[in-house]
DNA sequence: AATGAATGAGGATTCATTCAT
DNA sequence: AATGAATGAATCCTCATTCAT
């Protein structure tokens, strides 16, 4: 399934632009470098190096520093949300998975696999969104409007059947998103070197979900 | 109380070293800019002029910019973790709070204000922890080894007593502390200009966490 | 008559080099930004986006960005000189022109129209030339030197025939061309958009140095 | 006569800002080259070898290259102008000169030493004027206007006085300045290393000027 | 002939830091 | 203690030019 590659590689695979090696290089190289050090602690000079080209070939494909950044960034969030928009909530709206248990374990699964595979990307992501205001928008508009919105669906969906409490879907959103991601920070960026049972910790997850907003 | 308090105040006021007028207004100035733009992206510079002091005077307190850095968010990791360490839990092992709810409450409360009044500084921590190294091993140090121990205490007593479930007690601080800094996250970094019922959806989370937390 | 075309059509037209259709969009992209931004600040670039060519293109014409000054530079001084040296003197001396005032009207009327056709090269020209010491001397040889050469032949012919004052006929070429040339940059280079009436100005002008150079 | 001095000098004498050291040797690095190679062709750690100083230095007291070019030829505008809004055209009209004759003669010598004096600076600041709006706009502000305005309350003087031919003040001026300006052009930068008689040449230029603008 | 990707030297400017005052 | 001028390395970026296609 193509959400389960890394994006990187979709870049280079799937774009038609039709990148260049030396792009596929000096974007390779940016990743790496921003995520160990942060955009702002980068130098151009640094990727050029590290990608193996001149640092002049940067700006011939990227008009400043910010471009670079951006080029990686924002596909990336379009990669992340897109499931969410097209595929796997029609899928739960359209009765595939009668319930909300197995809509959180069929999206931890798929998602989870996402991060584990694009873990710099994601560090890059979460760490400049605050400093670029196009970016914070970016997020706002695409994470917290369209993907906020079929959740929505969803849950009003879940507890019209009984499966889960009555809360506010916002509530029932920032409690889920909370506990999953809390299990992927923690799983692949806290503690990536700690030993984890992962399908034991997943189910754990999972369950503390559901209790969590089992009608009373 | 003091916890209640902004860190910088604190640091103004109890600090022995007695801080000049200057310093103050320099670190001061630098979690401003530091907090909005990054510790890489902020210049000496730019803290000199906010702070009102010349460029060579930063130098004579702090020998270089990183050092300005830690001077700030070192003792405010110590401030964070100090309840943890020396009242609160030992209060709950003290049987001041009976269970594991009245504990989150209380926590919650003590800590979200904690938080609330120190926002500047928590961004900073957050952002800058993955860029040095000597500050991801303070933090693991002090946190995860100082109040996980703390917390594993607890839990094991909660668990004992039938409170909560009885899962590995890693697990449960995970999911407890998942939940409650996604509410911080949420309330103060993400959607600090929403409208919030504070009260509720704190009352909501802690919820969230007891039954999800309940034993089956 | 071919004196009042402007110099990049003739350029295109009669050179026997057969130039490109690339290579004039080249030029007349050159001309364009020499003259507004001045040959340093050009950017070869800048001129090949503007000519709608690859910037590899000017180099296969062109081995230099200078080589491009040159190329645009350097038949305009032979332009310019031209009726001077072959056409309009001789005539004069020819007695199609009986004195010095009938010169004066012809030669105004032919070269102001040729500046004016041509007023971006002549601010490439003007600009340039002293910061380029080829261009300096080719200005020098063509222009102090024939020009100037046959410039006194006339003065002294019409010295002789005591229509002028008797001055060293280096003075009087001073005084005639500064008059003439203030004419022009007032005219067209310093304020070009104020009203001018210009065949009273012309008529002043030649008055004028008519009367300067009148015999005490 | 302070007139006479070299305004690069007066830069670091009179003016009450107080220039550094280096300062002066920024300043008079870069008047060298820009007049040699013109700004845009001139790089600043070119000046600041010249000047004996770290690049850093420039930027410490300039914010940019162009800021450099403003500090140097803006107060030699005013410098320029000034005697002729202060002092030497009041002297005129207040009677200390009888007529039109003497005042040229007075201003020639006045200015032509002027001009004398800071070759340097009158290069830059007729090279760079036509690249500059806010150069050009001030150049007419100052010039065309103030020193225009003086100008033609003398000729409107001058004219009822019968001494010089009823033309538009513009004409006057326009002639004159050719006049004069084609004088120092010739005399200092186009061909400064030839035998110049001087006191003769102006005298020359003088009657020239006076003759033309006789009343018929 | 024409392209445009690639280069790397050099551009202006900013930076953290030093030091004489 | 405090200053702020001075530094020069490093920053991002632009440039004229080359060369494989």
């Amino acid at each position: 399934m193509s959400d389960q590659d890394s994006i990187i590689e979709e870049f280079f695979e799937e774009e038609k632009d039709g990148l260049t090696d030396k792009q596929k290089k000096i974007i390779a190289a940016a990743i790496e470098s921003f995520s160990e050090k942060g955009f702002a602690a980068t130098s151009t000079s640094e990727i050029a190096k590290k990608a193996g080209v001149a640092e002049g070939t940067i700006f011939r494909h990227y008009k400043t520093k910010k471009d670079l950044l951006l080029s990686i960034v924002v596909p990336m969030m379009a990669k992340f949300i897109a499931p969410f928009v097209i595929n796997d909530l029609n899928k739960v709206l359209n009765t595939r998975y009668e319930n909300y248990e197995d809509f959180l374990r069929a999206m931890i699964e798929n998602r989870v696999i996402f991060f584990k595979n694009n873990l710099a990307l994601f560090k890059i992501l979460f760490q400049e969104i605050p400093f670029h205001p196009e970016l914070k928008k970016l997020f706002k508009e695409h994470l917290a409007e369209k993907v906020y919105e079929r959740f929505t669906e969803l849950i009003h969906y879940c507890q019209a059947e009984g499966q889960i409490i009555d809360l506010p879907p916002y509530s029932v959103v920032r409690l889920t998103a909370s506990t999953i991601f809390g299990y992927i920070i923690g799983r692949y960026l806290l503690f990536p070197e700690e030993d984890w049972e992962d399908d034991l910790e997943i189910e754990r997850t999972i369950q503390f979900i559901m209790h969590g907003l089992s009608p009373r």
